[in-house]
DNA sequence: CAAGCTAACTGAACGCGTTCAATCAACGGA
DNA sequence: TCCGTTGATTGAACGCGTTCAGTTAGCTTG
């Protein structure tokens, strides 16, 4: 049944792009063990399962597929065979196949913050607080480099919801600039440098990690350098910009960033 | 005719995610001025037009439709039956969708190139260079900057041929780089500084694009008065580079780009 | 002129992401 | 007890980019 023949119209019946999204499951309170009320003593799988384990479960087995054949080479019908739900219960949790890749990045951000706090505890001096978060972002992604390499083309592409300028994102922007952030609050840089020291090193570190995605010398050994050498360089430019022969440059450049819409 | 249900295998029969594009009709010589050779006196359409005639003629009609409608809403099927050609001819003519955008971004890099150096003909200071440049390109750009900002995402996808690091657009590359060594080639700079300080102003050139294509503010005036900026503190930078105070810094930071796989 | 070759061209079919009308299961009142 | 509501779930269908097995037109060569 659903019949709708209608092949009168051989235009695109969609003029919309692609923006609707208006998904919101997340039934916010977990029910309690999940039982059967009625045969309560039924070992086998719930029949309707919750909607959050669902979601976990499609999740789970789209990050398993991502890693395994990439991005690109999964299919939509894999994933939700593979969660052993239909097609359509895939999209009822997920509004697109780069919604469940948002949820991939997320993973990779959360794990990222944790591991780089752990390294910021114990260094003490600018360098070495930088190096605690270059070196963890590079290592948390190196162990899913294919797979991110398929999702920089959508990173830039402001009409999706999955760009890093995306307001969806915002959380994660937030997250990676609160670490940089935490990262200039030691005494060798002066308070009023602090908020656009750690906008330049988000976007040092935003090109570090695509110039990682792309490098495909063994071991990505090319980018290792150049983190190494913009470590070495970082510091002494602080200092260099702390002087007072430095002060009109300063505030030139603060000027322009603000005015440009880039900070503050 | 040309049967093939073949209906037993649901799995994907195409392991290779995109790659083939092994095209390559180019007629190289024009065959004289196209006439039947038994109806002489025929005045209607050759019935097989020359190759390079359709293919150019299918590639305006793609960018007359990707302006108009944007470059996601425009169909294969539509470029290909506004120019008159079956659906299978333009892939004939064009391995894919992007490549057709790829003609789209070369045919600006041309217009940019044109502008910017006669601009820059007059242009004696490094900031009037600069301004030449920066300024030129905003212009060129601001034209389709719609269809642009749809073309971002595969502007970092390594994958794809498409991306701005791809062997495709080397040339395109190397032409934006090449009106970058013309801008520092003015006494201000000095030699050594050139070839570092003209990558360094390309990177800036692709972040003030991409701001340019996100900036939503009327007229892009937010990108304008970053890039006035940035106009402004490129000179002052440079002389501070080429003072003997900086010399360690100006080697380190030479060694690390070379390391870093970016120069040279 | 026939045979052979090659580039131009065709359109049906495929696979994929996505949509949607419909069905089903569970719960909350009346 | 039945009814209405809500969310989980289904799978057929759609539109699109892309592929490919053909066909056709115009040439070169014998």
């Amino acid at each position: 049944m659903t019949k709708k023949p209608a092949p009168s119209q051989p235009t695109p019946r969609k003029p919309t792009p692609r923006k609707p999204t208006p998904r919101k499951p997340t039934p916010r309170a977990e029910r309690a063990p999940k039982r059967a009320p009625r045969a309560a003593a039924e070992p086998k799988r719930a029949r309707r399962a919750d909607g959050e384990t669902t979601r976990a479960r499609i999740l789970a087995t789209a990050l398993d597929l991502f890693r395994r054949r990439g991005f690109e080479r999964t299919t939509m019908r894999e994933v939700a065979s593979a969660a052993g739900v239909s097609l359509g219960a895939a999209y009822h949790y997920f509004g697109s196949k780069e919604e469940i890749a948002l949820a991939f990045y997320r993973e990779h951000q959360q794990r990222h913050s944790e591991v780089a706090r752990k390294a910021l505890a114990t260094a003490r001096t600018l360098r070495e607080r930088l190096d605690a978060v270059f070196t963890s972002v590079l290592d948390v992604r190196g162990q899913d480099r294919p797979v991110l390499s398929a999702l920089t083309r959508t990173a830039l592409d402001k009409s999706s919801p999955v760009s890093i300028f995306s307001d969806e994102l915002s959380d994660v922007r937030d997250a990676d600039l609160a670490l940089l952030r935490e990262v200039v609050s030691c005494p060798e840089v002066s308070p009023d440098l602090r908020e656009p020291l750690a906008l330049a090193l988000w976007a040092l570190e935003l090109g570090l990690v695509l110039r990682f995605v792309l490098d495909e010398s063994p071991g990505q050994a090319m980018t290792r350098k150049l983190m190494a050498g913009a470590l070495d360089l970082v510091p002494p430019l602080v200092t260099l910009l702390g002087m007072p022969m430095m002060l009109p440059m300063r505030e030139q450049l603060l000027r322009v960033l603000i005015d440009g819409g880039l900070l503050r």
